[in-house]
RNA sequence: CGGAGUGUGGUGCAGUGGUAGCACGCACGGUUCGGGACCGUGAGGUCGUGAGUUCAAUUCUCACCACUCCGACCA
């Protein structure tokens, strides 16, 4: 490719709009385009490096016997009342109808499609196990699209779905996916990604694994032991707490707060500290709007997604005043809720003794409480958050906090969609079964951008050999030379010969914009050829990534950039 | 959906109650040229949309729309 035909500019200001460094280079570098909220025009350069992720993934998954399809984007209504998910999906599902005014939809994702593909196709338990999988685009109308590529409303996904008779087979198999994404994941370029224990969402069924770009930027936050490897994603993490102590000094006592109603600001009235006081978080499921209290040790933050799960329903914000509640005062002991009404004690507050709570009295809260003589009957329960520092459940070893992209999931699903859509399959024996089912994400996009935001370095895109653009970028300095202009020529279509795949700068322009772009589009290898460099009959080649320099004799020249790719290439790929 | 902010040539910004300017980029000519060169010339904008106030609105008022950030949500 010549960058005088490349589409596409390279810009020097950032562009509004953009706060990642990941989103900011992509722009920058003339990669994508905005075109609305979280949806983006792909151009050239950033086209070839989805391609070539698309392949890596493309041969991991059909070496695990993966058979590639390709579902539809718009899909009718009915398919989705099969599963329920018409209905349960709110407002993140784009609906619309068409000319005979039946309601459809765009795919968010396909379990849907996956299971009416297989129905009625796989009937013999013969059939199975089987993959299929595609690569698609999707359309989520996300809340709020963020980061460019990261959280976009359309965006390229791989989706795949797998078929089993026995919950083992799907053991197996499911082993195989997470094996098969972590060289995904490899060759693609990471290095710096965990495999997390994840939530489950709307997808349902139980075990899940979330794929993480390791990074500051991340949405997610996942709890890491950096001794026995415990990942998992904050939502669904579990740890030691600390202990409490267990002395037990003096009777309980109201005592007068005022406006105090915060934890803080009861313990700076009280004088005491966060860790000996019990607050209370207050919900309404939103089904059937039933009132949600979970106790927890004042520094502690809830989880909301294991509350949800213990009440299993959504929750929302409630004014707890329609209760006869004092917000602000709500406490453990005296606490007056209706019958119907949730009360949790999370495990924080195991024999927690002298703790300050609420005296569910307006401008009150009771002192020196005690759970063993005053909450003797409460049973504890999961609902607080991770903090750093906390030991890990399996191993004793201090956890760590930290932020990732998730770029990829895995989860095994059951049969709620095959049950829900009444698939089945002849069993040996005469009976039929319905299939249990895996499903298996990457976002394409996601991974793109986030492999940026590892790599990328102040002078702009670094990528990795296995999904760069180009491989070379060609940077004849002072090609307005006749010599110059010539012996370009004939490297640039040795080169192209050679199989490189290279991007040729034949811009007559000076030597910085030159170098400058270079950088900026992150091509892991520069040859620059000029009349110094040719004095000596050489090249000069930098490695990108490093800023590693060497000259090469112009006669070796594509010999060894081939050896030079290969070897990248081997390294990043050498674990497999 | 709550909170905050921004909409002015391709990009980044300034500016004014009398219908617009800078830098970069772009085109052409010339001089340079191994780290975003210089000189000259030129093209390019219904100032987000609609309404209102006014003799006059890009500027003031209101509404709407779009986009960004924080939060909620997130297969």
């Amino acid at each position: 490719m010549k960058i005088s035909k490349l589409v596409g500019k390279r810009v020097k200001e950032n562009p509004s709009g953009a706060t990642l460094k990941s989103h900011i280079l992509l722009l920058r570098a003339g990669f994508i385009k905005q075109v609305g909220a979280g949806i983006f025009s792909l151009l050239p350069p950033a086209q070839k490096v989805n391609l070539k992720i698309q392949n890596i993934i493309r041969e991991e998954m059909n070496a695990i016997g993966g058979q590639e399809v390709l579902f539809p984007v718009v899909m009718p209504r009915e398919l989705w009342d099969l599963s329920g998910r018409y209905s349960s999906i709110k407002s993140e599902m784009i609906r619309f109808k068409d000319r005979n005014n039946h309601d459809m939809l765009l795919g968010m994702t396909h379990e849907e499609a996956a299971v009416h593909m297989m129905m009625n196709t796989a009937t013999s338990h013969e059939d199975l196990p089987c993959m299929i999988y595609q690569i698609q685009t999707k359309f989520r109308d996300e809340a709020r699209p963020r980061g460019g590529l990261i959280r976009a409303r359309e965006f390229t996904m791989k989706d795949a779905y797998s078929f089993h008779t026995t919950q083992e087979d799907l053991d197996n198999y499911y082993k195989k996916v997470l094996d098969a994404y972590i060289r995904i994941y490899k060759r693609i370029g990471f290095r710096k990604f965990v495999v997390v224990e994840g939530d489950n969402g709307i997808m349902g069924g139980k075990i899940s694994h979330e794929f993480m770009a390791v990074t500051d930027v991340g949405e997610d936050y996942l709890v890491i032991c950096p001794e026995c490897h415990y990942s998992s994603n904050r939502e669904v993490a579990v740890s030691v707490k600390e202990e409490n102590d267990h002395t037990v000094v003096g009777g309980m006592q109201e005592v007068f707060t005022g406006n105090a109603h915060t934890i803080e600001e009861v313990c700076a009235f009280l004088e005491t500290d966060e860790k000996h006081t019990a607050k209370a978080v207050c919900y309404k499921t939103t089904d059937g709007g039933r009132l949600v209290i979970a106790f927890l040790r004042g520094d502690y933050e809830i989880n909301e997604s294991k509350l949800s799960k213990l009440v299993k329903s959504e929750l929302e914000y409630v004014d707890v005043e329609e209760y006869g509640l004092c917000a602000g005062n709500i406490g453990l002991v005296g606490l007056n809720v209706p019958d119907d009404a949730y009360v949790f004690y999370d495990q924080t507050l195991k024999g927690l003794e002298n703790f300050v709570t609420g005296a569910n009295k307006k401008d009150f809260h009771i002192k020196n409480v005690s759970m063993s003589r005053d909450m003797k009957d409460a049973t504890f329960v999961d609902i607080s958050l991770v903090k750093e520092g906390e030991k890990c459940v399996h191993c004793g070893h201090t956890l760590t906090l930290t932020r990732g992209i998730e770029i990829g999931n895995i989860f095994q699903l059951g049969t709620r969609y095959t049950k829900a859509m009444g698939m089945k399959i002849n069993m040996p024996d005469g009976t039929t079964k319905e299939p249990i089912m895996g499903c298996y994400g990457i976002g394409v996009g996601r991974a793109l951008e986030s492999i940026i935001e590892e790599k990328a370095d102040d002078k702009g895109l670094v990528w990795p050999m296995t999904i760069a653009p180009w491989q070379v970028y060609f940077c004849p300095i002072r090609i307005d030379d006749d010599n110059i202009s010539a012996i370009s020529e004939e490297l640039y279509k040795r080169m192209e010969k050679a199989g490189i795949d290279v991007l040729f700068d034949d811009r007559a322009i000076s030597a910085g914009v030159k170098l400058t772009d270079s950088e900026l589009m992150g091509v892991p290898i520069r040859v620059v050829i000029s009349p110094k460099t040719m004095a000596n009959t050489e090249a000069e080649v930098t490695i990108r990534e490093t800023g590693e320099k060497l000259f090469i004799p112009i006669n070796d020249l594509i010999s060894e950039l081939k050896i030079m790719i290969e070897d990248e290439i081997n390294e990043i790929e050498k674990d497999l």
